[in-house]
DNA sequence: TTGAAAGCGGTACCAT
DNA sequence: ATGGTACCGCTTTCAA
């Protein structure tokens, strides 16, 4: 009365070794695809797996291996087009080397990063490739290098954090659409992230956290500097971290006397913001507003007029640091590498000469 | 000289029950959270996992509770804007319940995703969200249920696979376009598709195995028919798989002697590459040709002119998926449920009339 | 080449 | 309330 063919509970090693009538060593063995074994003994095996519809249990196999065959991703929003193309490059190079990929939302929050860290360690992840919401708080970053799991980080660095790490030239991206702002007559030039800071205004670089923007902003002010324009600081804004968020600073910046002649977006959510705000306010891209955004998105070459956008390479970008991190799990055993890859503007037609 | 404290495997439940003078079984109790242990143990055995630095290991508690705590989720294409605004309300609602999510990429192959449900079954995900590749080859399906595992299917329903399902009403939606267009004078209506067929060529509504897609051409016929208008399945074109497909497609289309006077895009990729070729072409819309987008993607509402959209609940589509699937999960076992959400045509200006 | 048995790190049942 | 111990399903010595 206990063998009831048809019990729900799957088909083990064990069941099949024994309807092949060899040893659970055996059998697990030709189904595992490791040891030796006779022709003769795998064939039986293999009718008998088949017969019992036996599916393998990587839980199990995980259990004595140590290794999961999962790749675990915190990324800050998977919405953001940004981050699914990253992600897309990140699953096709994880799929090819076999791995699965565990992803988790951090919504650029440090403390769902964090958590997000401990479940992906808990449920042992091979490695991690992680978009840390803080540079500046990364000791879970450091917690999981040090259970030995290798970590890539993407999009953002870490100076004190000594580990693979693929991002963007974002400085350079910065410095050459300020230095084109500047040559065409642009002095009040606006700089809008969405990152924020703790009284949501803009002091110094050392208050951003997302490393990308940083380094953009240390750019821009840079050579804001070398060009003799001082104070540009006030001209950064923050906060930008959601549509509605976007859409207040960029209307109180636009209906300021002073307003500025140029804005540059941090990403192509902000500068599609950016471009509402302009139509509702009858102001005219590039004549009355210069703008460029961070980000390629598909739809930017299509308004009117089309959007000049600094072009990241957003996919290799995922791709890369899955690379890198597959490569670790292969027992690459080199030191830490930093990639960073190029950038490009694709001028269109939104920035002109700034207004007389 | 084995009893190095600095050994780099993580410490389990017996070396905290051995530090905090317990047995393993209690020291299991206060870790895991189950059982009654007195507040005296409670402390000691938290004190030594915490010199310890115990980390659990959720492989371990999944092999004898049979829970994962992870569900798993397949899509076509994690980069469509679609995909990853669905994505997003699943794994919000996954984390809330405590779920972690596996994301595999299934390419729209259905090959593919039969080795995604395969290694999704082996890693013994708790449940799965399927948005299927084509509906008529569903027997990998089939068996995932029948391992036990609950599966939720989204977007795209299947007749014959009893499961829940959440998907948008996609016919009525096509078939109010379609009857506006007729009425502003249209007869000369192009629907344009990403789902291909055997010979690129659309013959009827059976040949498409996208069910939410099947849905639109039907209604699309279906209102056609009533207003008249016969043979319009020669205005059904398959294959626009990619942006060049796309472009192709639709230059050609355009090129024709008769040319189609509108085009319904079935999603915002094709909508946005018909926006394309009209500027390359130098027709205006919509005087020259009149354009309907399914997906109210973020850019639709800022091009010249905007975009007239069909406005799916994607977010809300993902996250009644998830939901199902987690009432499942706790046990529900009420009948399949069957959701359509219903879409809304958000009118803009990028239809007219139809040019004389 | 094959088999027996000891884990992997937890959970859970049964005693005490 | 606590301890002993048999698993979960698979891998991996170690012998035979």
């Amino acid at each position: 009365m206990d063998q009831s063919p048809s019990r729900s509970s799957a088909t083990t090693v064990a069941d099949v070794a024994r309807k092949a009538g060899v040893s659970k060593a055996t059998a697990a063995r030709v189904l595992g695809g490791y040891g030796t074994v006779s022709d003769r003994v795998r064939d039986a095996v293999t009718v008998a797996a088949r017969a019992l519809n036996y599916q393998p249990n990587e839980l199990a196999r995980s259990m004595t291996t140590g290794r999961s065959g999962t790749i675990g991703v915190v990324v800050g929003d998977i919405e953001n087009p940004f981050f699914s193309l990253a992600m897309r490059g990140i699953t096709d190079v994880a799929r090819e080397a076999g791995f699965t990929v565990i992803l988790i939302n951090s919504g650029e929050d440090a403390d769902a990063e964090k958590a997000a860290i401990r479940t992906l360690l808990a449920k042992r992840v091979d490695g991690l490739i992680v978009s840390p919401a803080k540079e500046s708080d990364i000791d879970h970053l450091r917690e999981a290098t040090r259970s030995g799991r290798p970590l890539v980080l993407l999009d953002r660095g870490s100076e004190t954090l000594d580990v693979d790490t693929v991002i963007a030239d974002d400085r350079h991206a910065a410095e050459d659409i300020t230095r084109r702002l500047i040559a065409l007559g642009h002095s009040r030039i606006a700089y809008l992230t969405a990152c924020d800071t703790a009284d949501h205004r803009f002091h110094t670089p050392a208050d951003i956290n997302t490393g990308s923007v940083r380094r953009r902003i240390e750019g821009f002010l840079c050579i804001c500097r070398k060009a003799g324009l001082e104070g540009m600081e006030e001209w950064v804004h923050v906060g930008a971290i959601t549509p509605d968020h976007t859409h207040r600073i960029v209307t109180a910046m636009l209906k300021s006397p002073q307003r500025p002649t140029a804005i540059i977006a941090s990403d192509s959510v902000i500068g599609l913001e950016v471009f509402k705000v302009c139509r509702e306010l009858g102001l005219a891209i590039p004549d009355d507003l210069s703008l460029v955004s961070f980000h390629d998105a598909d739809w930017t070459s299509v308004t009117t007029p089309p959007v000049t956008v600094v072009r990241q390479p957003v996919y290799r970008l995922g791709e890369t640091a899955a690379k890198l991190l597959v490569e670790r799990l292969n027992g690459d055993g080199t030191e830490a590498n930093r990639i960073v890859l190029q950038t490009e503007v694709i001028e269109r037609a939104s920035v002109a000469g700034a207004p007389a």
